[in-house]
RNA sequence: GUGGGUAUAGCUCAAUUGGUUAGAGCACUGGGUUGUGGUCCCAGGGGCUGAGGGUUCAAGUCCCUUUACCCACCCCA
């Protein structure tokens, strides 16, 4: 035998048919609650130029410095496949709708994300995400319906136990200014601080407030916090995004110490969050990036957005949302080579109508050939031997009452469908 | 990148202080009088014990190396 080859590490194949109905019930929810509220699908290329994100996410992040995949092309160009979606759809609204004076727009996506980064529980490296992103607005109630939309997906999917964090960055000029008087305060308690927090005080103070550490918890228990350093515009702002989250019957709690790992976000940033999920418990986060569109070469348009990942919301999801289609099934067996030929003639028709077919093949014992119908989870099974032919007729068994009758093959058709709901669609 | 854990049949797990041909359940295949499923009974196939090396009369079991997976740190979806 030949060498096994084995798929790559942090990236998995999807088989569990469970599993995968519940992706797509994932997707098509998403559809159904973004698609009225005037968000339109895109789908952008998985490999972007590395700049790109070296611009937008940051440089000095974890993601761009050490987890990006990143290759040459055949004429030594930079590209890296795309750690997460919202710099590629800005880029692809900057390339396509800018041009035509369009400065308003939503978007919803999904798709595989890549980062290399050691696996864990919700962890991998190719992990997939369904995202929106609304250009065009700065107004506090678009926060708030971008977040109480994504609300609505979770409690459409009959997602229970999960919790909304919310805090707000401030505009640069307040994060500027707070980043500088926080890095002064953690100067002052340095020698209480993990290795890791001192490096942060110059690189990333605000990360520090996130540590895990009991002593640096501790340490930073009565350091200045962001909300009380905001100019009076972004504390309205944000005032304003809790009022309509309330109006909406939206829970949440403040986090001051919520920072999020991408450096465009700046006022409202939010965290959905579940108990569910091990030490990686975020489902959804996102937030808003008003300079972003400009500094990617665009015109000064703010937006919000958000990402979900779906690897983890579907680990969390009720059984009820991996039940498959309801459509019933028929088995269609023979006991010669004439039969099972007549019988592969009728797949077609049959499969028309919405109910799954499926017809034996192998030449094993009729005992075993019901077995399998039953394992396959029959509701119906057509039997047709030499003898049944000879007469014209084949017999259709009901499987749950355990009883059959002969029907002529030339109504088989007719008879079955009778017996079926009508207009049977494959349910998602 | 740093820790910790696990690795035996397709799956879930056994195998006494190192001691004969490594077992069970589930699954799979066939059969229980000729062409009828589920429950039941019987039989069968299937493992180089993750890989490589070492200690020993003897290794699934002890030691080293390696790989894979899992969990956590970190970071985030």
């Amino acid at each position: 035998m030949a060498k096994k080859i084995s798929g790559v590490k942090g990236m998995e194949d999807l088989f569990d048919s469970e599993e995968v109905q519940k992706w797509l019930k994932v997707e098509q929810t998403a559809r159904r609650v973004f698609k009225p509220a005037g968000f339109q699908e895109i789908r952008t290329p998985i490999l972007e130029e590395s700049d790109l994100f070296e611009r937008s996410v940051g440089e000095t992040t974890e993601i761009v410095e050490k987890e990006m995949y990143t290759l040459l092309d055949r004429n030594d160009k930079r590209l890296a496949m795309r750690p997460e979606g919202t710099a590629p759809i800005v880029r692809a609204f900057v390339e396509h709708f800018t041009s035509h004076n369009v400065q308003e727009a939503r978007f919803l996506y999904m798709g595989p994300m890549f980062r290399y980064e050691r696996p864990q529980k919700g962890r991998l490296r190719q992990f997939h995400q369904i995202g929106a992103e609304v250009f065009g607005s700065d107004h506090p109630l678009l926060d708030a319906e971008m977040i109480s939309l994504v609300h609505r997906l979770f409690t459409e999917l009959g997602l229970e136990s999960f919790q909304l964090q919310l805090n707000s960055l401030g505009s640069r000029d307040d994060r500027e200014k707070y980043r500088a008087t926080l890095a002064k305060f953690l100067d002052g308690i340095k020698d209480r601080l993990c290795e890791e927090c001192q490096r942060r005080i110059v690189r990333n103070p605000l990360r520090a407030l996130d540590c895990k550490k009991p002593g640096c918890i501790e340490a930073t228990a009565n350091a200045p916090l962001l909300p009380d350093s905001l100019a009076p515009e972004s504390a309205e702002h944000f005032a304003v995004v809790q009022a309509g989250l309330k109006s909406q019957g939206v829970e949440f709690s403040l986090n001051p110490r919520l920072v999020r790992g991408l450096d465009y976000y700046e006022k409202t940033v939010f965290e959905f969050t579940s108990g569910e999920l091990g030490a990686q418990n975020a489902v959804a986060g996102g937030g808003r990036y008003n300079d972003l569109v400009q500094e990617l070469g665009g015109p000064a348009v703010p937006a919000i957005g958000f990402a979900l990942g779906m690897e983890r919301l579907v680990s969390i999801l009720p059984e009820e949302a991996g039940k498959s289609s309801g459509a019933p099934r028929v088995y269609l067996l023979g006991l010669d080579p004439q039969s099972e030929q007549w019988l592969f003639g009728q797949l077609r028709e049959l499969r028309a109508i919405g109910a799954v077919v499926e017809l034996d093949f192998g030449g094993v014992s009729l005992k075993s050939k019901m077995r399998r119908a039953d394992r396959w989870k029959a509701e119906w099974v057509v039997l047709l031997g030499e003898e049944e032919r000879k007469r014209g007729v084949a017999i259709l068994r009901d499987m749950q009452n355990q009883s059959q009758e002969e029907v002529p093959m030339s109504e088989l058709f007719m008879r079955l469908t009778s017996r079926l709901p009508t207009m049977h669609f494959l349910k998602m």
